[in-house]
DNA sequence: ATGGTGGCACCGCCA
């Protein structure tokens, strides 16, 4: 099985449908997961998207804020969408890509969109904080509690709000006090991370001493002169599957596009046996 | 040290 599998955080998928569009036309996404679409399930573009080639779409919305969504040319069954740290936000879904009929095993597709955290880095001054590192605790132990580390297939996409290591943002010792690079949320993410043996998929296919971005702040005149990134979205697969992805870029030329959304999308090829 | 932008719901919240 082969595919290509994109993540993009659109900040509005109503707003930016023109952008899903023309990224789509241009890098041919096999699976696409979408993060803050920022709409109910019913207002969701299913039909437009349809369109694009994406016969089977698994929504899990929310009025004005977060939201994700998967779409994909390769049939998937959907399995859950987790209320990961029960405060009723829509901030998780995942399906099941290819199942054979010869008792292939799947692979379990997870899209997440983990909460920004707000402003202060402090969870008793700041509950969004808290918020914050409690879904990151969630995901821990949900992962950590999950059978054969070594044989499960899953893949993890989304926007995960933290970006861990030093050349993940634009300044490391600038923003150690910045919710996203702090070690209070970096050390959460690692033992998400640790938590099931996920493979950081990007940094498979660039060295850890080299900058990686995939978000720029509206609030910057220039994003490219400036630079000011930080690398908030991620793919993350299982040990099972590394290896896997013979190809991994970030579609930086989306934020030049009208009205962008401040994330870029990210895509990874996977070629997988049976 | 400060303020800079953007979307959605609705006159503030969240990013």
């Amino acid at each position: 099985m082969r595919f290509r599998l994109a993540t993009w955080n659109i900040n509005s998928v109503r707003l930016r449908l023109d952008l899903v569009e023309r990224f789509v036309a241009s890098y041919g996404p096999d699976v696409l997961c979408l993060q803050e679409i920022k709409c109910i399930d019913d207002s969701f573009p299913e039909l437009q998207l349809r369109t694009l080639g994406f016969d089977h779409v698994a929504v899990c919305g929310q009025k004005g804020y977060h939201g994700v969504a998967t779409l994909s040319r390769l049939p998937f069954t959907q399995l859950e969408r987790r209320d990961i740290c029960g405060r009723g936000h829509a901030r998780h879904l995942s399906v099941a890509l290819g199942e054979t009929a010869n008792g292939g095993n799947p692979i379990v597709l997870h899209n997440v969109y983990v909460p920004s955290g707000g402003d202060i880095p402090d969870p008793v001054l700041n509950p969004k904080f808290r918020h914050k590192l409690d879904f990151l605790d969630a995901m821990k132990t949900w992962f950590g509690g999950m059978p054969d580390k070594r044989t499960n297939r899953m893949v993890m996409v989304g926007d995960l709000n933290v970006a861990p290591l030093p050349t993940d943002v634009w300044s490391h010792k600038q923003l150690l006090k910045v919710v996203s690079h702090t070690p209070e949320e970096v050390e959460r993410l690692e033992a998400v991370q640790a938590s099931h043996d996920w493979v950081d998929v990007m940094r498979r296919h660039v060295p850890a001493d080299e900058k990686l971005y995939t978000w720029w702040s509206y609030r910057n005149r220039d994003w490219r002169a400036s630079n000011r990134g930080r690398r908030l979205d991620h793919i993350w697969a299982t040990p099972a599957l590394d290896g896997a992805t013979v190809d991994m870029r970030v579609i930086d030329e989306t934020r030049d596009w009208p009205r962008p959304s401040d994330h870029v999308p990210v895509i990874a090829d996977f070629v997988i046996d049976d």
